[in-house]
DNA sequence: CACGATTGATAGGTTTTCCCTATGGACCTT
DNA sequence: AAGGTCCATAGGGAAAACCTATCAATCGTG
């Protein structure tokens, strides 16, 4: 048994008249007989009575009627599966992100996301970026969005966004009167650090701290970049943090930026390399589109 | 999509490997692979990863592999529902019999039938031959077993067995010392006779007496012909019945053939001419056989 | 009642599809 | 480095599917 006769025989039994049929099915009318005769053929079994005048179906027909219009129907709807999840349009996506990123501009991409695929069923995890780099690499995450590309192998990373590093302090401090501030100056202040042993972007503030001719004095440090805000209110020094960290500020402490040759704070799109659903490429291709075309947004 | 496509694909999903699946499917694998080719291009969707070294499924693959699964056993279960309704193996089947004809030979014949056609939903309406006659006409029925043959334009007869009418007396009857018994000893007789309103048979049986030179004069007349042997030991007198009354008699009377000329007692089966359903017509055919072949017997 | 119109089946020829053999490129094994 | 294995591609021949033309049967109509 074959589709196309399945197909055939339906509209034969539909339109109860083969020449009927094989218009709709924009077919002439001898291949059309001859499928249907090697149809009952294979099945043994008449399945129309056939006057010159009229055709009607047996019982067997009636049958293969009702067979043959699930058939197509399960046959359409796997199509309609297998089409989506090749798109990327129904699956699973396990993302990995830190607080701040995740209710900063994450959760606006996610939400766009889900008005394009909405049956994906998303799951954020919420973790430090080194927590995050080992879900990636065992497979527990698809992707994380990061601060800075990390060294793996077998990741990659592509550019979500640009930011910089720029300086919180208190109201009240004595740098919270200039316009910008050279990385220098902070040689003799406390910090509010991150903890760099799960960041590598904490790393990386601490280096270019040394490559400006001083190692910070910590007087915290802290696991959530979401935190330093309310430190720095009660007055544990300064710190130096992602410029999208300013959402999360409070009235009492000011930010301000560093210059010349402010530190980068850029977040990328990190995942396996030889990572094979389509959902998550789907995802790529999808945040990347919608992060370049609101650059100068959110 | 085509079946021959989820075959193949199948095929090659499993074994993990274009060239075992060609020789799987008797084909060679340049066809295969381009069959599989074209199923992808269809779907829009990669759903195999190769290397020259191995096949892996993508998740549509996957899903693909499912889908098509089903779809498969949905067409074979199709196709096996087609052939047994065309061969009348499956549907239903309403007969119409007198009682002394089902809980006769009937009987065995439908045991007999049941094993091969186990799943044909059988109904046997037991009523008098007159209102069988209507039921088949107005399809209620599909078949009847009659003695004798209907003269409606519409309906078909084709003789189940023969049978000839003997006579039954009580065992203190003077007749049941005779060995044999010619129609025009019975004139003066009491006769115990089937309704003529319900029965063509009992019409036939009273034209016979009139040819041979008498009216029966009734002593008492029933519907059912197996009423009849306990009459006739209760004193109403003589009756002539189908010789396979005998089955339903007791010690007390005794049966004698009618010679010369008994009276025919053929039992008939009577469908519609334009009947269409593949049970009725798989049902006579197994019935003649199985009646021509038991023939000595039953 | 005869004639034209319509229906499904059949015949014959052409186009398309399908499958085969041969070969190429990539990768693994020895 | 060489040979073997695997999937993809190329080209030709066989099979199928389709088309036009025609037939036989039936219905409707003048």
């Amino acid at each position: 048994m074959d589709l196309r006769q399945v197909r055939y025989f339906i509209a034969v039994a539909e339109e109860r008249s083969f020449t009927l049929a094989a218009r709709r099915l924009h077919l002439s009318q001898p291949p059309l007989s001859q499928h249907i005769q090697a149809l009952e053929a294979e099945l043994g079994t008449q399945l129309l009575y056939r006057t010159s005048r009229k055709v009607e179906l047996t019982q067997a027909g009636e049958a293969m009627l009702l067979r043959g219009r699930a058939i197509l129907q399960q046959v359409k709807s796997a199509e309609d599966e297998v089409r989506s999840i090749g798109a990327g349009l129904i699956g699973t996506l396990d993302l990995g992100a830190t607080g701040s990123i995740l209710r900063g501009r994450l959760a606006e991409l996610l939400a766009a996301y889900r008005q394009v695929a909405p049956l994906v069923r998303m799951t954020v995890h919420e973790q430090a970026p080194a927590l995050q780099i080992a879900a990636l690499l065992n497979r527990t995450t698809n992707i994380s969005l990061i601060r800075g590309i990390p060294g793996e192998r077998d990741l990659t990373s592509k550019l979500a966004w640009r930011e910089e590093v720029v300086l919180a302090v208190s109201r009240s401090h004595r740098l919270a009167q200039r316009k910008r501030i050279a990385l220098g100056e902070l040689a003799s202040e406390d910090h509010v650090i991150l903890d760099p042993n799960s960041s590598d972007f904490a790393r990386y503030v601490q280096t270019c701290c040394v490559d400006a001719g001083f190692l910070p004095k910590v007087s915290q440090q802290v696991v959530d970049a979401q935190s330093i805000p309310s430190l720095i209110a009660a007055g544990f020094g300064v710190a130096l943090v992602p410029q999208s960290i300013a959402r999360f500020t409070t009235a009492d402490i000011v930010f301000r930026p560093i210059r010349p040759s402010p530190p980068a704070a850029d977040v990328f799109l990190v995942f396996r390399e030889d990572e094979t659903s389509m959902v998550v490429h789907n995802f790529i291709k999808l945040a990347l589109r919608y992060l370049s075309q609101r650059k100068r947004l959110g």
